[in-house]
DNA sequence: CGGACAAGCTGA
DNA sequence: CAGCTTGTCCGG
């Protein structure tokens, strides 16, 4: 590699065409390309931004080279470059998708010297700090922090940004905006990802969601992860890449410490940590909320709905005392599930058979073919219906009815954001999860059918259902959090023994992980294997041209036209799946996605 | 992706 | 067989 490239390979931003071709560098721009370079080329008669991948390259047989024919600028440099290569491979993604990720939103011309701006040191807390340096006393590696649920995350990151240039990680816009504000108010540098480019560049301390992975940091000292539990930290299209696997690896890279910080350790950052878990138990426990189950099957059998008579009696001695009650129901809509009072029978699709929910004009819709119908039962013809599930609209209007004031329902669907108007002045709010992340203070936050988080067919389900006790508990507060001692999360469940419900009483996570891990070692689900969910309309020819590597495990198609690859090697089906030729058409290649709807 | 070019279809 | 559509290939 020489500092003044005479030919450059270039990786094409074109989606379809997905991988580079060889131009010549004119004289006077030979200065200012490098690895990573983003710039400008002519593909097929036509102006494509492209990204240099790689300096004086092989010369192509017979071919003359065009030039170059703009360079706009900074992109992600060339360890950025090799971790987006190591990412197309992990997810099955193509190489723009991730170079896009680390190139800035606007060109960023010419970069300025390496300056570093830690926190001042008296604004590092003494015993997080200690934490901290107990986490990563081991310098490189990965390093899992078990924090409160309650905890404000900032005296860690503060004490992390304490030993250099930090990425810090975060799921939500929220925790991002804090942990900013939180390092400028501490007199250190924050650059905010992705907006900050040229400041991330220059010795910054990032912060940012996911994509901050992606971030340039020449003078990285350690990764943070904040929340690593959080689904959000993955991409819920494809490529299904995930920010803490990537922050791990491009810690290892650089050889600096990786600190995955949350209150409910995922599996996957327990393994990567070696099992090791750094916590102070006493000031764990203390930030956990009170939580208070209630056994319905002790219960009128279920006649009382969604409301037991101890849920309904804490809503109104919460409300008494002038606390906000939070419900949470993870069911959009009206009814999901609707039975008939004429013949007793399930309402069902006539097209295919599945079972049909009420819409808003109230006719039903198919959950699985989206046929609609008016509310007839076909097989007696009668039009009474019970409803069996209500959803989220429903059960406003119980709510309203039972607490005798306005009820304000949330979902994560919505186009707009009920303004902090009405959110601060609803008493009581009932929602699907969302809810936990868009209301901030509560009382009481209850969840209607605990059941539906602890069975959902989601191979993350346990972890899942102990994060949203997490997310409630930040809403009440800890159990010692002083006036709000009377504050709790209450669990409506058929199974209270379940050790989910255990480990939230006991504020225990860690007792989760055994029988957990075991599970997933017996079902082949990850970390403890690789899996491959593929679909849409080029997934058979897909199938058809990977054959039967060795060591992948196949079934499919299943109703919906979809296959699973599973692996315990990785790079058995990840070679596998990248030796692929794509077929034309839309393929939907997802790798270890949490949902495979 | 989108242009180039080749192979197939139609209508007088 | 021109004039058009549809398919396949490939880009430096």
């Amino acid at each position: 590699m020489s500092d003044r490239p005479r030919t450059v390979s270039v990786h094409v931003d074109v989606p379809a065409v997905d991988r580079a071709f060889d131009y010549s560098v004119p004289e006077r721009w030979a200065a200012r390309v490098g690895v990573g370079t983003v710039v400008r080329v002519e593909l097929a008669g036509r102006r494509v931004r492209g990204w240099v991948v790689d300096l004086d390259p092989e010369p192509p047989v017979g071919i003359e080279l065009a030039p170059l024919r703009q360079v706009t600028g900074a992109g992600p440099d060339a360890d950025l470059v090799e971790l987006c290569r190591w990412a197309a491979w992990r997810w099955a993604g193509r190489l723009a998708t991730f170079l896009r990720l680390g190139t800035p939103e606007r060109r960023v011309a010419a970069l300025g010297g390496v300056s570093i701006r830690p926190p001042d040191p008296a604004s590092v807390d003494h015993a997080v700090g200690g934490l901290v340096r107990r986490a990563l006393s081991a310098g490189s590696g990965v390093h899992v922090l078990e924090v409160p649920p309650s905890a404000d995350p900032l005296p860690v990151v503060l004490a992390a940004a304490s030993r250099g240039q930090v990425i810090v990680v975060a799921p939500s816009t929220r925790m991002v905006t804090h942990i900013g504000t939180g390092l400028r108010r501490a007199g250190a540098s924050a650059a905010r990802w992705p907006r900050d480019f040229a400041a991330a560049a220059t010795g910054a301390n990032v912060v940012g969601g996911r994509g901050a992975v992606f971030a340039p940091a020449p003078a990285l000292a350690a990764i943070v992860v904040v929340d690593e539990h959080d689904e959000r930290l993955q991409n819920e299209a494809s490529p299904t890449w995930h920010a803490r696997e990537l922050a791990i690896e491009r810690a290892r890279r650089a050889g600096v410490p990786c600190l995955l910080v949350s209150p409910v350790p995922s599996i996957e950052a327990r393994r990567a940590a070696g099992g090791r878990v750094v916590a102070d138990r006493g000031w764990v426990r203390s930030g956990w909320p009170q939580v208070v189950v209630v056994d319905r099957r002790a219960e009128d059998r279920g006649r009382s709905g969604l409301f037991s008579p101890a849920l309904v009696s804490r809503m109104r001695s919460t409300l008494d005392g002038g606390g906000r009650v939070v419900c949470v129901l993870n069911r959009t809509g009206r009814a999901r599930l609707l039975a008939c009072r004429g013949c007793g029978g399930l309402l069902d699709c006539e097209a295919c058979g599945a079972t049909v929910r009420q819409v808003d004009d109230g006719g039903l819709e198919c959950a699985r073919c989206g046929a609609r119908r008016p509310r007839v039962c076909r097989s007696c013809g009668s039009t009474a219906t019970a409803n069996l599930r209500p959803g989220v609209s429903t059960v406003r209007e119980q709510l309203q009815s039972l607490v005798r004031e306005p009820v304000l329902a949330l979902t994560g669907g919505e186009r707009e954001t009920p303004g902090d108007a009405a959110l601060v002045g609803a008493r009581v709010v009932v929602g699907t999860e969302a809810v936990l992340h868009r209301v901030d203070r509560a009382g009481l936050v209850a969840f209607l059918e605990f059941d539906a988080e602890l069975l959902a067919p989601r191979y993350r389900a346990t972890e899942e259902a102990l994060a949203l006790v997490v997310a409630a508990g930040r809403l009440t507060g800890g159990r010692d959090d002083g006036d709000r001692s009377t504050s709790a999360v209450l669990l409506q469940t058929r199974l209270p023994e379940h050790p989910v419900v255990r480990a939230a009483v006991r504020a225990e996570p860690d007792s989760l992980v055994g029988a957990e891990w075991e599970r997933r070692l017996a079902l082949g689900d990850p970390p403890a294997a690789t899996v491959a969910v593929l679909g849409r309309e080029a997934a058979p020819a897909f199938i058809e041209r990977l054959g039967s590597p060795p060591g992948v495990e196949r079934v499919g198609p299943d109703e919906r036209g979809r296959w699973i690859l599973r692996s315990t090697v990785r790079a058995d089906l990840l070679d596998a799946l990248t030796a692929v030729e794509r077929p034309p058409g839309r393929l939907r290649l997802w790798i270890d996605p949490a949902r495979t709807g």
